[in-house]
DNA sequence: CGGATATACGTAATATTTACGTTATTTTGT
DNA sequence: ACAAAATAACGTAAATATTACGTATATCCG
């Protein structure tokens, strides 16, 4: 039977498992992580496991995810986005499941470690990262990718710091992700002739002597110089 | 219960009825166009519609979209990319569905007209799109957006024109895509600069009495260069 | 053979990116 | 008290890319 047959549709159609992943990006001021569970059912139970779900209620897709983010970090109003779908028929020799892989970027600092504790979930270096289950190895190194492309072209990055950040630490961010340094100076330069930070009066001396002044992202900016055809880029 | 609970899983899960809805472009050497369909069954039957269907069998989502596209133009080895999931709960009236929305460009050069034809599907430019069942309008412009970016940062643009194509021809796609006028003499520049094109000596008199050299694009050069850090770009 | 039209090639001004030099602030050690 | 050390902050020139145009060429048609 073909798939555009008509003669039965939606009566005797089939029914697929649902699952969503999660790929859950942290900065722990030097480096980019990624947040790793225990998996607690088999089959390959114990095993080290990106964060998932079967969808199932009324949820839509991204509220599921957003739900599994919230019962595992205990954070809300996360940044989240759609990464891809895993569909291979025997990607999960528990039973035909299509996975819908999503992506987010936390602040460390604003997590509830007790939680994290209670998953039996762990912060990895992204060039430690174990295997995984499934095809979630796979889906790491989508995600990584995916990452790349999009900070340099929205300012999405700020989600992996705390609200207040210094430009070393930002420069660090985008150095941890792209994986190559950058020149202090003209990073500088190209952050700040966008206009969408503010800048503080305070300074962060942990890292140095001299510390290094706070900045905040403009949101209400960016969204105005957006409406005027303005594109981030770093 | 939580999602995360593991009291009961694969055992109980709720299995969802998950679909294909494919947004087909096309370039009939003016302008981008969409191929729409007439939908066939309840709801909605006879309303202009994506062409789409439910995945059944062991296809991964990409076979289940890939075969509803020869299914229904006749053609293989179609670009096609995934483009989100529709998964709003009320989204289909028929029942729970989510849909994994995918985009294809095809040459109407290479089209099967007699597929078309029995399917009730016709051309439709990006202006002039009708109402459509469900969610679609909504994937349409999702489907566009995309679209605009990708072809920016990768030799996608390509799928929609015949083998061999004159640069005016390349550069009223990328105006189509974009709906803005290019400069003729700095797309030329800009396009033959990344040496990814190969000129022939046959020219087309079909737009002009001097006529414009067909080319043709080098896949093979393109796919070198990218292992050395090169990034299409116009 | 001259005008019309689209194609092809060229150049200067402007803007952006890159590479690297210099100054400033503060702590620590002598 | 002051020099050394370390990081942050600011600056400039060269190289590269983009933009905005001007001009030449091939062909058809009246």
């Amino acid at each position: 039977m073909k798939l555009t047959d008509t003669a039965h549709m939606y009566n005797v159609q089939q029914k697929i498992l649902v699952a969503v992943d999660c790929i859950i990006f942290g900065f722990d001021t030097q480096n980019l992580k990624l947040l790793l569970f225990k998996r607690k059912v088999d089959p390959f139970k114990g095993d080290w496991s990106l964060i998932g779900a079967f969808v199932k209620g009324n949820l839509s897709i991204n509220d599921a995810a957003k739900q599994i983010l919230f019962e595992t970090t205990g954070l809300k109003d996360i940044y989240l986005d759609e990464l891809k779908t895993y569909s291979d028929y025997n990607r999960d020799p528990g039973d035909r499941v299509i996975s819908i892989a999503h992506y987010s970027l936390i602040s460390i600092n604003d997590f509830d470690i007790e939680k994290v504790e209670e998953f039996d979930a762990k912060w990895f270096n992204l060039d430690e990262i174990p295997d995984l289950v499934l095809d979630h190895n796979q889906m790491v190194k989508d995600a990584v990718n995916r990452l790349r492309k999009k900070v340099k072209h929205q300012p999405i990055g700020f989600n992996l710091l705390p609200e207040y950040f210094t430009l070393p630490k930002l420069q660090r961010l985008y150095e941890s992700i792209y994986q190559r340094e950058l020149d202090s100076r003209n990073f500088r330069k190209k952050i700040l002739s966008q206009n969408i930070l503010i800048k503080t009066d305070k300074k962060d001396k942990s890292e140095s002597k001299k510390g290094a002044f706070l900045y905040c992202f403009d949101k209400d900016k960016f969204d105005i110089l957006k409406t005027k055809g303005y594109n981030f880029d770093i």
